[in-house]
DNA sequence: CTGAAAGCGCTTACAG
DNA sequence: CTGAAAGCGCTTACAG
């Protein structure tokens, strides 16, 4: 077996209540002592037990990240964002993959039930209700991502979607566009809806005619077939850009352009959200809007924290920067290296 | 404070003993002291305490996942495989995201040297030398993947590699083409060295003419800067095709053909291998090797979940079979749907 | 500056 | 079929 407190502490030949304040430097050792369990600890390999130290201390140091996919890239990012800051505190992060079946997410409920997390980080998308992640959660401190859990008191972090929706209207506008078609996900999807009221608003502000909508379900198949419809509804378009609120669905539109031989941006003009690494390397490249999906999840953490320490957290929380990347999609750039314009949202 | 294991007892009016057999099953109860049991703890809201648990059993039913970078397509989907086995087994996976910060990445092997968690799923690119690994991991079972950590008896996971390689030189012999350049990673990557040694043995046994090869780094910027190059060094183009160890490399030289007006596959045919998202969705969309990798990760998680019951584990384990996916990057599709053919590795 | 002992909430060998 | 009690390996209030 492993080595104990108290192989330690008869070695050295003092008590396990001075190795645990050695360890944990809970109170003051002399010199002497301390350098003599210091010593014995590393002649013995002794790595205190982190099970024995959580039933006595009440507390795991471990986060929950409850997230519907891992292998989608806003996830995954989210995730390192999380990740990274709970190392840094001393934390680690239980992944828990709710996927979308309910029998094997039903692990990960217990887990946070059981209490073998301190704390949990929740991103909207899970097969389970609201209902039932509150009553599994109970009192313990919860941070959400991106969408709310109704019924909770819960810190909210999310981008700042609606001034996104603003930042590509205001660009196709200065374009010369003045008609578009906006390819969004089902209705109930806040963020979503968002992207599509700060478009709209802005686009009525600019002059722009009437929006075209679609409902493109947030996937790249979605979005391909959606658009595909659109232009077979419409042969003639009566638009001459396209805003989609996720770039998945822009991946989408710009794949049927592709098929068709139609000139993008020449003919028509696509803008997407979220700046995922498809976009980056398409050709055309993807004009989208970036979020630091990262930070969202750094911050969430440090709340996160903040609240298992006891500190008090800001009353509301401000949504997130973000930023226009402007690329080939909406944009053709001359230059063989295409340049990539920035407009950060916060100007 | 939440409710134990006395409380219940106490309510229902057994020992602590009974209700802990009621909840494990591991012995018989009286049909009427179980029902009793199980009322009060629903009554109460009973949960097991899993730290408590934990202890006493001597585990913690926890997987440490140590990955790289979990923003990699490649090792979310990994993770997804493991946590999706481990999920189904009772297991929860604690992501280990060991980034490129040593510093950070202590957290993680204490979490390990500390028996936080039962065993290890461990994936190569970590700022640890294998031996730092190993002396963390100790005598935790460990299973490794796509790479072998050197000095360690652990079972390997891997796909089949080689035979990729064969299966694009094969394709590309087939379309008539006779000269390639390699793009691969820089040596010492078991993964990348198998694929060109694959691609090399196949396509000199086609009757290939001797290969040209550039160290591309395993990058979307390497690809891109070292088919640059080699354009810049070879503009009478000794090649007709590009295979890259790797779709980022294949997305980069294809980024540079798109910027120079070189057609693909028309001039130059690529292929990549991985078969990520972005390749998907490129215009033209890759060629490449797909390799099932959330597969990859349920075997690595089930294979550590038999060791960690004593079961016996096959001696070698076969590499992965992967697939030919060929898409429009070295064969263009005629019709508006691009169809996508699939050769099975193991044919 | 240091130690003996109780306690964290489970599990299980032992006894009946 | 059931229970009393020891034990898992730490932490810490209490006492000196």
């Amino acid at each position: 077996m492993s080595v104990s407190i108290k192989d330690v502490a008869r070695v050295a030949g003092v008590s396990p209540t001075t190795v645990s304040h050695v360890v944990s430097g809970r109170r003051p050792v002399s010199d002497e002592t301390r350098r003599k369990v210091q010593k014995t600890m590393a002649e013995l390999g002794y790595v205190p037990m982190r099970s024995a130290r959580n039933l006595a201390l009440g507390r795991t140091m471990l986060i929950g990240l409850l997230v519907p996919d891992i292998g989608n890239a806003f996830f995954a990012e989210l995730t390192k964002g999380v990740e990274r800051t709970a190392a840094s505190h001393g934390y680690n992060v239980i992944l828990a993959n709710t996927g979308f079946d309910r029998q094997s997410a039903l692990t990960h409920l217990e887990l946070v039930h059981s209490r073998a997390v301190d704390g949990v980080v929740y991103s909207a998308g899970s097969p389970f209700t609201d209902d039932e992640i509150m009553a599994a959660i109970g009192d313990l401190p919860l941070v959400t991502v991106d969408e709310t859990v109704t019924a909770s008191a819960a810190p909210l972090i999310t981008s700042d979607n609606y001034n996104g929706g603003v930042l590509v209207a205001r660009h196709l506008l200065e374009l010369g566009h003045r008609s578009a078609l906006v390819l969004h996900a089902a209705p109930g999807l806040e963020s979503s809806e968002s992207r599509v009221r700060g478009f709209a608003d802005e686009w009525a502000r600019g002059g722009g005619a009437p929006l075209q909508q679609a409902d493109g379900g947030f996937t790249y198949e979605g979005g391909r077939d959606a658009f595909h419809r659109c232009l077979e509804d419409d042969p003639s378009r009566g638009w001459t850009a396209v805003f989609a609120t996720n770039d998945e669905m822009a991946l989408g539109a710009l794949r049927v352009c592709h098929e068709r031989r139609i000139d993008v941006p020449g003919e028509i003009a696509i803008a997407g959200f979220d700046d995922i690494p498809a976009g980056r390397t398409s050709g055309p490249a993807l004009t989208t809007v970036s979020q630091n999906v990262a930070e969202m999840g750094e911050i969430a953490c440090s709340y996160l924290i903040k609240k298992l320490n006891g500190e008090a957290l800001p009353d509301s929380t401000m949504p997130l920067p973000v930023a226009l990347l402007v690329r080939e999609s909406t944009l053709y750039a001359h230059a063989p290296q295409p340049s990539e314009r920035s407009d950060h949202g916060d100007e």
